[in-house]
DNA sequence: TGTACATCAGTGAACGCGCGTTCACTGATGTAC
DNA sequence: TGTACATCAGTGAACGCGCGTTCACTGATGTAC
C-alpha cells in the first residue's frame, strides 16, 4: 500500500487537519444552534465553499455523527481537568458543581452535547444513534467510578440517572427566559444532587 | 361589541374550532418531529392548504407558542389522571413512574413538551420562551404539593430538581437506538427516584 | 536542475426541493329588507 | 318567503430563500525522468 501513500500530493496531514476542523467547527455549531445548522453556513465559518465538504464526508449525517462523537471527547476532557482540580475524595462533588454552573449553561456550544441535542438525536438516524449509545455508556462507566454503591452495577444505575438528570436541568435552564429562574433552577440543582450523590 | 359577534358569517365557535385543531395537530407534530415540522405538511395533515393558516396565526412561533402551551395542558391532565388512579400517600410515586414509563417514552408525541422540546426551545424567540417559564413554574408549583419538605420553597426546589431530571432522563432514553438499554435506563431512573423523593 | 505530467483538495454553478409568508380569489354562509 | 348583498374562512399560485448534494473545473503540489 505504500504506493498509495507515496502518491498523495499533499502531505498526509492536510487533509485530515481540514477534516478536523470542518468537524470541530460542527460540534459547537450543532450544540449551539442544533442539527439544523447548514453546510453552506459551517463551511462560510472555515472560509472555504460547500462543494469541498464531500471531500470529506459522505453526507451531513456522517458530519453529524462524527461532530456528536467528538463533542463527547471534549465534555470529557473538560470534566478530567475539573476532576483533576478537584481535593481528593471530593470527585464527585467537582463534577456536579462543573455541570451545572452557569459557565456550562452559558456556553452551550462548548458544552454537554446531551443536555443540547438528546431530543434531536432521536430524530437522527440509526448510525448517530448507535454513536450516541456507546458515548453515553463509556460516559456513564466513567461517572460511576466516582459513585458510591455496593456493586458496579449499582453504580452505573446511579451514574446513568445522575448524568441525563444532570442534563435535562441544564437543558431546561437553558430554555427559561429569565435569568434569576435560570440561575435558581441550576443552584437548587447543585445542592440536591451534591447532597443526593456526593455526601 | 355585539354587533362585531352579530356580522360573524360562520357560528363564531367554527373559526375557533379551526383554530384549536391546528394547535392541538402542531402540539403533536412538534413534539414528535421537533420545531422544524413545516407549515404546508401540518396543513395537510388537517386536510387543509398552507394559505388558511394566516387566517389563524400571525406567524409560525406564534403557533409554536401556543402549542406549547397546549402541551403542557394535556401533560397537566394526563398526570392529574395518573394521580388520582393512586392510593393517597402515593401519589408521588405515579407520577414517577407514570413520567418514566415505557409507554411515556414511546410516545413523544403525546407527551411531556419537556421532554421533546426543551433544548429547542432555547433558541426561541423570547415569546416563547417567556411561555415555557410560565409553564415550567405552574407545573412546579403543582408538583411541590406532593413533595416533602419543611418549606414551600424547598418543597418547590426538589419539583423542580425531579421534574428537569425527569426530562432529561427521558430524553436519553429516547435518544438511545437499544432498546434494552432504554429500559435499562428508564428503570434505574424510576427506582433511584423513587428512592430518593416519594419514600 | 528543469520540464512534463498526475493527483486531488477545494471552487462555484446548478439540480430539485421544501420552507414561511403574501395575496387575489372563491364560495358558503348569515343578514337586510 | 325571496333576493341582493356583505363577510370572511379557506384556496392555491407565487415570492425569495436556503437546504443537501452533484459535478465539471482549477490550480497548487509532488513525482518521474
Amino acid at each position: 500500500m505504500t504506493y498509495i501513500i507515496s502518491s498523495m500530493r499533499y502531505p498526509a496531514e492536510h487533509k485530515e487537519e481540514t477534516r478536523e476542523r470542518i468537524i470541530h467547527a460542527a460540534s459547537r455549531r450543532f450544540r449551539r444552534a442544533g442539527a439544523g445548522v447548514g453546510i453552506g453556513q459551517l463551511m462560510k465559518t472555515l472560509k472555504m465553499t460547500h462543494g469541498g465538504f464531500y471531500r470529506h464526508f459522505k453526507s451531513k449525517d456522517d458530519l453529524f455523527e462524527a461532530a456528536l462523537t467528538e463533542s463527547f471527547e471534549e465534555m470529557r476532557a473538560r470534566m478530567t481537568a475539573a476532576i483533576a482540580e478537584a481535593p481528593a475524595g471530593h470527585e464527585l462533588e467537582a463534577i456536579i458543581e462543573t455541570y451545572l454552573s452557569d459557565a456550562h449553561c452559558a456556553d452551550a456550544a462548548g458544552g454537554c452535547p446531551v443536555a443540547a441535542l438528546a431530543s434531536e438525536v432521536a430524530r437522527q438516524p440509526r448510525a448517530v444513534r448507535a454513536a450516541f449509545d456507546r458515548a453515553i455508556q463509556q460516559a456513564t462507566s466513567r461517572m460511576a467510578t466516582f459513585m458510591t454503591g455496593a456493586t458496579e452495577e449499582e453504580r452505573r444505575r446511579k451514574a446513568g440517572v445522575l448524568f441525563s438528570g444532570m442534563s435535562g436541568t441544564l437543558a431546561v435552564a437553558r430554555a427559561v427566559s429569565d435569568e434569576d429562574l435560570r440561575k435558581r433552577i441550576l443552584a437548587a440543582a447543585r445542592k440536591i444532587y451534591v447532597e443526593a450523590f456526593a455526601r
